[in-house]
Formats: C-alpha cells, structure tokens, sequence
DNA sequence: AAATGAACCGAAAAGGCTTTCTGAAAGCTA
DNA sequence: TAGCTTTCAGAAAGCCTTTTCGGTTCATTT
C-alpha cells in the first residue's frame, strides 16, 4: 500500500485532510453549474491564462505574488484542471486500461488491487475492462479503449497458460500479468509456479516428512503441471521418490476427498500430502480426520493459492503456497509505467510464490 | 449479459469480428507513429475535417459516393475518434467512476461486475479506484475523478450498513449500491436483507421445518440484525417461536461450529438452521455431523450469500440465499445513466434477494 | 435563360489547457 | 544617461473533434 503524493492539484499547499465531504460549493459568487476553468480563475486573480497555468503548474517565470493570487483564486473557485483538456494537448491522458478476462475468477482480484493501488499512488487512472472470457468481447474493449487514448494496457488472465498476444502493432505497450502472452516479444509477469512447487516440497521436508504425496488439479491447466514439476524436482535432489505419481483431478474438495480415499487405501504410510489448491486440501483434511488420521501429527497437508477464507478457516488451520499476485499486478503495473515512459522490457518475468505456515504442518516429533 | 452494440467507430460496415489481432499497423504510407487524426483521414479522402467528421457520423449533408471514401480511407488508416477531443467538445467524457471501498472483500466484485457489464455494453468506461476503506484515499480519488470530468459515480460500499455521504454539492450524481448513504437526499441501491431473513424461513417452513433457530454473524452488522428481523418476522407470522433467541457472533466456521454446540445441548429438537453465512452453515454442517444428525434429514441448514466455493464443495450441497449483487450492479448502473441524463431519484431502493436451492434442506419426510 | 431550390462541401469557432515567443518593465553597469 | 540583462506577463498557436453557417454546384422550374 503507497501513500498518497501530492497531487497536481494541490497548488503546494496542504489539503484540509481532515474534512470528510468535499468543499465542492462553487463558492462566493459565480452561480453557474459548470466546473470552474482556468480562464475563470484568471479572470478572478486579475491574470491571463497563461499566466494563471504558469502560476498553478509551478513553472518559474511567475512572480511569487502573482502566483500567491492565482492559487487563491483557484482554491476558492475550487478549481480542478480540466485532464481531459490537458491529455489532449500534451499527448498522454494519464490513464491505462485493465483488462481481464474473468473478473469472477479469484486470481484477478488481487492482480487488479496490486495494479490499481501502484497506479492510483501516481497520477495514473485506470479503466476497468472484463473480457468475460470473450475474444471478441477483449477486442470491442481493447478499440474502446484506444479510442480513449490509455497510455498503455495491463492484460490479466485468469489462468497461468500462455494466451493469444493482442499483437506487435497496438500504438500502446501493454503488459500481460498472470497469463503470458505467447509472444515472446511481449512483457509477461507471472508467478513461478515450478519454484513454487519446488518451496512447498522443501517445507515439507524441512518437517522431516519423507513419504509425500501430490495431489492436484484439473490436467489442463499449466499450473497444475509447473508445481508438480518443481516438487518432482524438489523430491529428487533430496533423493526422495514420491508415493504415487502425481495424482491429477479438480480443483475441488470432491476430488481431494476422492484422491485421499485412493491415496490412503494404496499408501497408508504417506505422511504428507501437498495439495494443488486449497480448496482440494480441504477435502483431503477431511477424509484424513474421518480415517483416524491426525493432522499434522501423523500427516501433513499443504494448500496451494492461501485463500484465506478456506486456510483460517480449517482444522488446523491450513499451510499454503502465496502466489503473491498483488506483487504480480504491482510489478506489472510498474513494468508498464516503465514502457510509457519509454524503458520497454520483453518476456516472461516470474515472480517467486512463499509459503504461508500456519498448523496443518509441523515437524515430525 | 448484455450484448455488444454498434459502436461509433464501426462506420456502418460489419467489424471483423472473426479475426483475433486488431489490424493496428499504420497502413501503407503514413509511417508516423502517432494514432491517425482526422485530418489524416480527411487528407487520404480529399475531403476537408468537417466533412470527414460528418461522414463518420452518418449526418445526411454527405454524399453516399463521398461518404464511402471517407469510410475507406478511415478504416486505412485504423482511424479511431479521439474521445478525448470528442469529450472536451461536447461537455461529456463518457466516463464513470467506480469508487469501492474494499475490493478485496467479496460483495464488492459481483457489483462492480453487474455495473461493469451494464455500462461496457453501451459507450460509457468505467474508472476503478478502490479507497481501502479510508476517507482521506476516498476524497483522494473522487478529487482525481472529478478532475478527469466523469459523467457520473458509483459509490459500492463493503457492508449494507449506512455510509457517509459524498456530499449534495458534487458536479456530477452519485449512486450508491450496496451500502446506502446516510443522506436520504442520496440514492442507494441495496439488497433487501429484511426480506432475504423472510423468504428464508418461509423455505424452512414450506420444507415442514417448524423448530427453527437462527446462527449469525457479527452483531455490529445491519445485515445480520436485517436478516434476523424478517426470519423472526416469518416465524411470527406462523404463529411459530423460534428455537432460542437469535444467536449472534462472527461470520466464521469456528463461530458456526461453537454455536451449533451450545444450540444441541440446549435444544436438541432442533430441526432446521438459518445461518447468517456460507461459512457459518459450513461450520454448523461439521458439528451436526459429527454429532451423528443427519442433513437435512435430521436437521435442515440454510447459508447466506451463496458463494459457491462453499454452498457447491459441501456435503451436502448448500441450499442459500443469493443476494443478487451482480444485479443491484446493474441496477446501479442503470440509475446512473438515468441520473446522467437528468432522471434524478433519491431514497433507498432495495432489492429482493432470491433462495438457491440445494441439498442441504428438503422436505421432512 | 434566368431564377429557384436542393444537395453537398468547407471554413471557422469552440472546448480548456500548455507552451513558446514576444514585449514591457525593471534593475544593473559603465 | 545610454545600453545592457533579468524578470515577469500576455498573445497566440496548437491539440482533435463537432457543429454551425456560408458558399458552391447542379438540376429543376418558369
């Protein structure tokens, strides 16, 4: 969370913090209904326009007086400069454009929070564009929003499989965050699902667990595939093999109850189970607690995604793998302020995933 | 959903709509990399702005013959209306903000979807800003919005419970969904909570339930005293009493299992619960279940919210009120719109929420 | 053939702001 | 006092589009 800079607005002197509604009374005198402009505020400040600019932009060929005058004036007309007048002369209209395909998905929240919160401490404002999920639907916003002239475009997937680019030729750099672009010539930021499988591993046998099962999701998402890969990795430079292979399914808790109910009857000798997502290791909680199997005495059990409501919630409450996606929506909101300003990256930058430890691990005793 | 409509910039021929990359290069010639304007295109054309301008539009002073070249050599050179000019022109961005207070927690995404795809179908973009639940970010932002001159506001609180207002002397109307605001000069679009607690209960009644009692979460809540007030309003209206008085405490599962306890050790005829929340029924499941009775033979349970991640991956299947937020969106939306063209109301409007059905309440047999 | 009207096109202004350039006044040196 | 530099203010251009209004062309009417 950034703090709050001074805005351009704020003609250098401290904004009354404190009061709650906003003095938005168009003052003393000029009745009208308009927002004041900056002929307005010259003309009360006995200036030109020119002149009344100069004074509220900081520039120097102003008098301290005279400048003293035109930033009263402007407080008590409460004036705001016109964005869309100034973006159409100098170019840039300060804005950008989030577009993300599945806004109901979870993943794109946190990206959208970290991306709207490194924007908004600046002086950048952000449209809200939901794709649904549509191809079509993406380009109807996509033409929109050039037509408002965003300076760049900020493109969140909801799952981490690469995704069509929006092509070479678009007037603005975009950035893709969670799913990347197959592109190469695309910035992507994703989270490193390979290490994050390999860290999760690691944790478990940090615990002294050695018979570690993997049971995870859908087979048609790539991570799903990632973190079994890194925790395969992870289980052979310790020398380790898993119990069973890898075992594919949903992300359900349905399908963690099933996969635990197959797992035990074939390895009742796991003594942990990392799981693909939270909400299938709340099923495999579960069916271990119905089958005589403590946790994390006997068994451990790691989520993945450390979605709160599901990992406070459980008994015990659940050890689970952050993607850290509001980092994944800073990063890449700054990577496009970058490319704005003219620094343009390419390729997939992964952002390393932590573990959250809370009670359904622990060392063996 | 809504569908796409004919936008401005489609100058009366059918979009491309098969073809997945935009077609943003440049075009022969001009290999500036500037967005073309409409002098270019006029200049391709050999027509003057004016007359451009007027062909693009569809205003009848062109000739078909002419007015076909025009479109032509627009859709050359990708040309696509500036908005910014078009705004500062016709005294209207065409733009919204969209001003949440916690984006992290879950009422607000359903909303801003509702008012995203309300607004995304016609011409008008949304601006996101998320306050974090701070005033002074809150100010912050609708300052920098006000700046940018959006047309209108949605104000989406996190919790029904009354807001301070933004104040009567915004430039612009502002409707507030979710929480209303505490000016009854304000409109505010909420889910009806009285009336969710009512049809509730008229569920577990229809399903021959008549020893109801009521699991909640955090007393501090409009919404869990709302929804109290119609279910004992329900109940009383039956001539039934309720079994024990409305238990208040959090919206958690630990809250759901503590108080479904001390509930079967004081009034183990129980047969049905009315929880404030998914989380609390999830809890509530658990403990009946471990307790030996049987859902919903035994004892039937009711959730709130219907978030599917709990009402769809519990055993059984969570039978809960839907509170339509996607819909109070809408809603929102569409008020806005009317207010933007001059249709101002004022007052709180409210919503009927709706009973999901699913396993975990059936008829006694 | 001249006048009338319709159809079409373009010049110009407006919208609010920033920036450059010009000009005036003031201060300084010799 | 003449000539110089500095400092500060304002006029005007430009950004891109829409709209009004005046002007041109061409066909029609009498």
């Amino acid at each position: 969370m950034s703090s709050i800079p001074p805005s351009a607005t704020d003609f250098g002197v401290a904004p009354k913090l404190l009061a709650y509604r906003l003095p938005m009374t168009p003052a003393a005198g000029s009745a009208r209904s308009h927002p004041a402009t900056l002929s307005d505020v010259a003309r009360l400040a006995g200036v030109s326009v020119a002149t009344a600019s100069k004074a509220l932009n900081g520039r120097s060929q102003v008098r301290a007086e005279t400048r003293r005058r035109v930033i009263e004036a402007a407080e008590r007309l409460s004036f705001r400069p016109n964005q869309l007048a100034r973006g159409l002369l100098v170019g840039r209209s300060g804005t950008v454009g989030l577009l993300t395909s599945d806004l109901e998905g979870r993943f794109s929240i946190p990206i959208l929070m970290g991306a709207e919160d490194a924007f908004g401490a600046g002086e950048v404002a952000v449209f809200l564009c939901d794709a649904r999920g549509d191809a079509i639907r993406e380009q109807h916003h996509v033409r929109a929003l050039l037509g408002r002239r965003v300076d760049g475009l900020i493109v969140v997937g909801s799952r981490t499989d690469p995704r069509p680019s929006l092509g070479r030729e678009l007037p603005v750099p975009v950035v893709y965050a969670y799913a990347p672009s197959d592109d190469p010539q695309d910035l992507s930021i994703v989270p490193d699902n390979v290490d994050a499988g390999r860290i999760a591993v690691e944790h478990l046998l940090a615990c002294g667990r050695t018979r570690i099962a993997h049971i995870t999701g859908d087979p048609g998402y790539a991570a799903a595939h990632d973190r079994a890969e890194g925790a395969a990795a992870a289980l052979a430079d310790a020398g380790l093999a898993p119990v069973g292979e890898a075992r594919f399914g949903a992300w359900s808790e349905g399908w963690g109850r099933a996969a635990t109910a197959l797992l035990l009857d074939r390895h009742p000798e796991v003594d942990a189970v990392l799981c693909g997502s939270d909400q299938i290791a709340r099923g495999v909680m579960d069916v271990l607690r119905e089958r005589g199997h403590r946790v994390p005495e006997d068994v451990a059990v790691m989520g993945f995604d450390d979605w709160q409501v599901l990992t406070a919630a459980s008994r015990p409450p659940l050890t689970s793998v952050d993607m850290n996606l509001e980092q994944v929506g800073r990063a890449a909101a700054q990577a496009l302020s970058g490319a704005i300003g003219g620094a343009r990256r390419s390729g997939v930058e992964s952002l390393r995933c932590r573990v959250v430890i809370r009670g359904s691990t622990a060392p063996l005793s």
